[in-house]
DNA sequence: CGGACCGGTTTTATATTGCAACCAGATATT
DNA sequence: AATATCTGGTTGCAATATAAAACCGGTCCG
């Protein structure tokens, strides 16, 4: 294609997430990463990807602090990949994705899997989004501020 | 490139919602419908892409049943993009995405927007994840439980 | 020390992206 | 009423990204 427009340097805070992350095999990888999958061959064999694409997504989310190289844990010459505070903080998006997938993408019926909570086993509640003075948010309660350049 | 592998028929709910919203384009659109845009020229002049990816974003978040077209609202022969119940569910997606990039995607002093609550101007708390039973959970908190497809 | 495993790189074919030009019908202007 | 302009696309084209497969040097395992 034409070279993808990038929005590196979109104000929107959405589109700079997205354009870190909003790539399905970028999304799976740090999905794997917090099941605790940390070896290249171990993502390579659960998602199923080509290699070099899996290395061409490796590259990026390191290079873009979500996830670090470190020598591997089973003391062997090859290293592992695992997530920066950034990487774990993608853990609210993952839980988002995964409540609207459970809600909507999947037929009765159709195996799936679902998140619970991992003392009771029961199913976590949807996330909630709360004013500072603790009030629930909806869609039509929230606006955008803009936050002009200091300088 | 190669066809982009499908994951339509994954059996992970994150992967699946990847599938439908985990595109750039897909996503700003839906953000763009969230603050009120409708009209093909609103989100073609908005995003500043191109009219044939629009085209192929919005078909198929029609397809995808995220959106619908209905008659304009002006009375004119042309039609509105609108969004469905299932397209504004995708709300707690957009904030986590949002919260995640105000907090890790710009240098400080960058020009941005935040999201704050309508009513009081303040800014929003970080979404939160809660137990069937309200405990807050954290990501060593959850689990992952299979669901067998019935039949 | 020989074979398998690990983590890639290098082709190659085919899709997708994005730009720009074009176009028919609806709307606005004179 | 005739013409210009806007709307919502479609069609070509060039550049780039994706995926499958083959290949490859360093590790590890017995």
């Amino acid at each position: 294609m034409a070279k993808r427009t990038s929005l590196k340097d979109n104000a929107c805070p959405i589109a700079r997430s997205m354009e870190s992350i909003g790539d399905c095999w970028s999304m799976l990888i740090i999905r794997d990463a917090m099941m605790g999958l940390r070896r290249f061959s171990e993502f390579q064999k659960h998602l199923g990807l080509a290699k070099n694409i899996l290395t061409t997504r490796l590259r990026a989310l390191v290079a873009d602090g979500i996830l670090t190289t470190e020598p591997a844990s089973d003391g062997s010459a090859y290293q592992d990949y695992v997530l920066t505070p950034k990487g774990r903080a993608v853990f609210p998006i993952m839980v988002a994705l995964r409540q609207w997938g459970e809600d909507f993408a999947f037929a009765p019926g159709e195996a799936t899997n679902i998140m619970v909570d991992r003392k009771a086993g029961k199913r976590v509640r949807p996330l909630e989004l709360h004013a500072a003075d603790g009030r629930l948010l909806g869609v039509g309660d929230t606006a955008i501020k803009p936050v002009a350049s200091a300088g």
